[in-house]
DNA sequence: TCAACAATTCGATAAATATCGAAGTGATGG
DNA sequence: CCATCACTTCGATATTTATCGAATTGTTGA
């Protein structure tokens, strides 16, 4: 059932520290995607006020819903946005008349 | 912080039942748009197999993250699809640089 | 007016979750 | 090598949540 993933999409995204990691993540991709070499987590976890115990567990939630891949680069951590998933909730949430009008 | 009631809205659709209400609601509020006068709950309650004390629980979460309004009709209720909240969340979503290849 | 229906409130419970500190793992620069 | 750094795992805890059945409220059609 394609809810149940969505709906794992979005508790993924329903913990405000969670969201603002995300959101951190993506911003990092858009700004930079063209020499796209992922974004490295450690910088994010100095801005954000919780432990690396709770960075981790909030990584494998973002993993496991797949809106993100995480890769190991030598001691580091570097994420990178899943376009697909992304992708496919905003086709999701999209107001279908709306997109209609635009054409 | 914006990231607070983006999480919220989030949470109200992190649950499976919930969000195939919601998305009941926003596919109502899509086909018969022009003249819109509502979802009736009631219907939606036959479809999903949740008992009804959880249907309200689940409508009131929706409310409270803003993004249906409901109200009463008689002994009906009906909801309604808040578009202004809807699409600031698309917009949080959305990945910028591939909005920018679309203009 | 009253029976039936739609929805809400209440109280309970089992399950999930966010967070922490402490301890562990693995890579690396000096 | 080894101290340090980045991250993970573990165990614990307090909080939140989804769901239910029972009882309640409010509306309406007969």
């Amino acid at each position: 059932m394609e809810t149940k993933k969505m709906a794992k999409v979005f508790k993924a995204l329903s913990n405000p520290n969670r969201l603002e990691l995300y959101l951190q993540i993506a911003k990092n991709h858009e700004t930079s995607y063209k020499t796209y070499d992922g974004c490295l987590i450690n910088d994010i976890t100095k801005s954000l006020n919780i432990g690396a115990p709770t960075i981790s567990h909030h990584l494998k939630e973002l993993s496991n819903s797949e809106l993100i891949f995480t890769e190991r680069k030598g001691r580091y951590l570097v994420a990178k946005i899943n376009e697909e998933m992304v992708n496919e909730v905003n086709e999701l949430l999209k107001l279908q008349y709306l997109e209609d009008s635009k054409l």
